[in-house]
DNA sequence: CTTGACCTGTGTCTAAGACACAGGTCTAAG
DNA sequence: CTTAGACCTGTGTCTTAGACACAGGTCAAG
């Protein structure tokens, strides 16, 4: 099996197949020509890969999940540590898009209504220096 | 006045200021030992940049702004078009990560009580790879 | 045999700084 | 004056997860 054939058979790009293995997690015979040979246990790798990261695990975790259940053991406790800690950074930059969301939006509505002004020494833009300012009102 | 200087006045980290100076947004003399010597506009475009910043404007966009206000013209247009582009990605992300927060958490309850299982010859690990199929259970 | 379409591996690029590092500066003690 | 140590400097490299560019290889149709 080639690169694309391999990316295009589980919906992804030749690029992502390319860079997993760059990295080792595949690790497909090299042809003849010098292309990439994916076997059937590539197949099923790049399976797991792309639905860990689905779930938002790293690339880096998966490397880790996939070096543990090489060595013959479970990865399942490694796989629940890892998703309570990739919860909790998710959880956290979630907090910051909704604060930042709010945010853009009242400062999109207040802007609307406000006078465009050109610079001045100390001053680039006057709707953003001034935006904290006048959250408020 | 020097890199550390800056960046503490204003509440960041000398990296930071270094980096704007590299793309070229701050432009500091060069003082007698090779060392960068900020002015006061510097200061005041840092505090403008910063602001930008905590609004959700990228550097890139920043750095259109500031060329924009150094020919004269009024930024304001610019900024209020800047700021639509920006939320419109910024609420697709939080979507994204809301969903993903939403898989994450249903994956860690429903881990908790299934059992650890050693790997096979075509599965790395059955919580992940069975996620999808028992998720509405 | 040649054309063109598609494919290949390798190398470089992205955002926004963080970090490493070899060397410079500055202040205080001796 | 000298030396020690603390802190500072600029430059260069690293990070994520691939996307993209590119020179060259392969393959089927003609």
């Amino acid at each position: 099996m080639k690169v694309t054939e391999l990316a295009k058979s589980l919906g992804t790009t030749a690029d992502t197949v390319r860079y997993y293995t760059r990295l080792g997690l595949l690790k497909p015979a090299k042809s003849v020509n010098g292309y990439k040979s994916y076997s059937n246990k590539d197949v099923s790798r790049l399976k797991f890969i792309l639905s860990a990261r689905n779930l938002g695990f790293s690339v880096a975790d998966i490397k880790q999940i996939l070096n543990e259940s090489e060595d013959g053991k479970s990865a399942c406790p490694l796989v629940r540590s890892l998703i309570k800690e990739r919860l909790e950074e998710t959880e956290k930059q979630f907090q910051a898009m909704l604060a930042l969301r709010g945010k853009m939006s009242s400062a999109l509505s207040q802007w609307e209504e406000m006078e465009d002004k050109a610079p001045t020494a100390n001053m680039v833009c006057h709707l953003i220096e001034n935006f904290e300012k006048i959250k408020k009102a």
